[in-house]
DNA sequence: CTGTTAGCGCTTTCAG
DNA sequence: CTGAAAGCGCTAACAG
């Protein structure tokens, strides 16, 4: 293993030298020694011990990533917008999956601050469970006390910067896209309640129909994937459009009718809600909110690195597309 | 910032026999310190810091993954399948993405070698550009030098551990499957020719085709993804059968087909290649090879993080499934 | 079983 | 502009 000293010795330099030629130093070194460094270097092979790099600093180039789940497209959007400007920075980004385990979402942040990262950026809708919410807060403020800084994609409950779809508003849009185009009659596959994104749909949804004097959805409950989008499309019945709270559980929920040999949008509309990219080309093609799921990403992460604020909340809002996948009453 | 230090004086004890109960150090420690030592610890709210410590230990928890593009859902499952085990044995994953650009790959293994990661995963098709896999090499070879660990998800060019998808294989017996359906006539949506796994499958479909007897395939380059499968589909004609090179570019294809009025299968069989899960729940429903994914993600780690081998191939054969995108013509 | 101590490799004052 | 030296926080002999 080839360190600093080596490369001083070799380019017969002082360490100190050295090091403000081969890392960002502000001071300058004169051009000769420069190059002599940086020669010996190359010709040594030398790599800097990052590790060494950040216990002298006191500051790390990486940031922490915490999704749910990466296979899922919806958090795979927004790390890769988060990834996109970490990589713009220089900083690298290190990832944990939680698979929607709240608990692991401490432990992860627990041991991301342990790693000195610089920043942590937590994706995916927050629990309503209190107590997990205040154990992750607590988790979370240590970390800021030592300098760490947080931003949220989801919904604002712990206290730092975060990105929040207006999930309620764009679920009510939808609803009321939707009536207008003549449904009156909804069932509404819906994520499990412990989760608070896909229950602000929920309720943002029926909130809307009471309010349009429309009677209230039938809410079947099904876990937030494609197999519980799935599951609770299969005791869908009696009315004339399903909404899906996101769109991997639509995709389930097509499967599903096209199993049972109901057909969409001809026999019951679906939509669903997020707008993931790769299901693009599906046929029907969904309708849906969309979500600007890369720039959240991106968002969060300015937000995170940028000092000057402390829990900012950034609304987004998702905008109604209907597609094939819903149909007009008349 | 609380110190290993701190803990130590609260508890009353030494440094060392703090480092040891809060450590996994081989080292034991009686009760009634260890139990001084972690309450010191929970009071204080102690975190390692981990650039310290792997200064001191000389290892890293944590390893490396670069893949070309995380919202690519093939990368995304295999990624998925490394975390799983990477997180089963406590380890952090550092990710990179490189967009497919082969130098970004190498600029990576330099910075990953930098954090001195304990292993390093390279995910995806090697190029055809042999200075390329020379440069990168040669960054391999100096990071293993120094200890590190690599493994590939790919092809063997690198002089590493490589779990190899056996594409020739898995496209020339989805030829023979294609051909068995009573196909003569093929069009191949190729990736670019400088990706390696997208020639081998294009390769491997035209040699079985040829050993059939059957006509050479009409081949259409664009790129190895979405978009290019669609552009690539549009110059398709004359042909009873079309073999996307793999599943995404067959979704664009089958996306290109329906705004130029062909049907699938019914005018065309449309065939992919990897069986994206994402994608199951396509209409017409995609015949495409399937890859286990996940596990070479899995296998690929299990690889790099074993010391008892060097440069061990692991072929995946993948296996041909049928489904409605394809239909027979006899 | 417990404590002392010498580093790990790099950054950063502080002098010159 | 350049060098000497004091740590950063933790681990791992080595001694007791």
């Amino acid at each position: 293993m080839v360190t600093l000293e080596d490369v001083a010795r070799q380019a017969g330099v002082s360490l100190a030298t050295a090091s403000r030629v081969l890392n960002g130093s502000t001071r300058q070194v004169g051009a000769s020694l420069r190059a002599k460094v940086e020669l010996a270097a190359a010709e040594l092979g030398y790599r800097t011990n990052v590790a060494a790099q950040t216990l002298a600093r006191g500051a790390s180039n990486v940031i922490g990533l915490v999704v749910h789940d990466l296979t899922d497209p919806y958090f795979a959007a927004i790390a890769d917008g988060a990834m996109r400007v970490a990589e713009s920075q220089g900083l690298m980004v290190m990832i944990g999956t939680t698979h929607r385990d709240p608990q692991r979402e401490i432990a992860y942040v627990s041991t991301l601050n342990a790693q000195r990262v610089r920043a942590v950026l937590l994706v995916g809708s927050r629990v309503t469970d209190p107590e997990m919410t205040r154990r992750l807060r607590t988790e979370l403020d240590q970390y800021r006390e030592s300098g760490g800084r947080v931003a949220c994609v989801g919904q604002n409950l712990l206290g730092v910067d975060t990105v929040v779809p207006d999930n309620r508003l764009g679920a009510a849009e939808l609803a009321r896209a939707l009536a207008g185009l003549g449904h009156r009659n909804f069932a509404i596959l819906a994520g499990p309640d412990w989760l608070i994104a896909p229950r602000d749909r929920v309720e943002g949804f029926g909130a809307a129909l009471e309010e349009l004097g429309l009677p209230a959805p039938r809410v079947l409950h099904g876990s937030f994937d494609r197999e519980g989008g799935y599951a609770a499309a299969t005791q869908v019945s009696g009315v004339t459009c399903v909404f899906a709270v996101n769109d991997v559980m639509a995709v389930g929920a097509l499967a599903s009718f096209r199993d049972r040999g109901i057909r969409v949008p001809e026999d019951v509309s679906v939509a669903g809600f997020d707008d993931i990219f790769t299901l693009r080309d599906l046929v029907p093609s969904l309708s849906t909110v969309r979500l600007p799921l890369a720039d959240m990403g991106v968002r969060a992460l300015e937000l995170a690195l940028d000092p000057s604020g402390e829990s900012r909340t950034e609304i987004v809002t998702g905008e109604v597309i209907l597609r094939e996948s819903t149909r007009g009453l008349g």
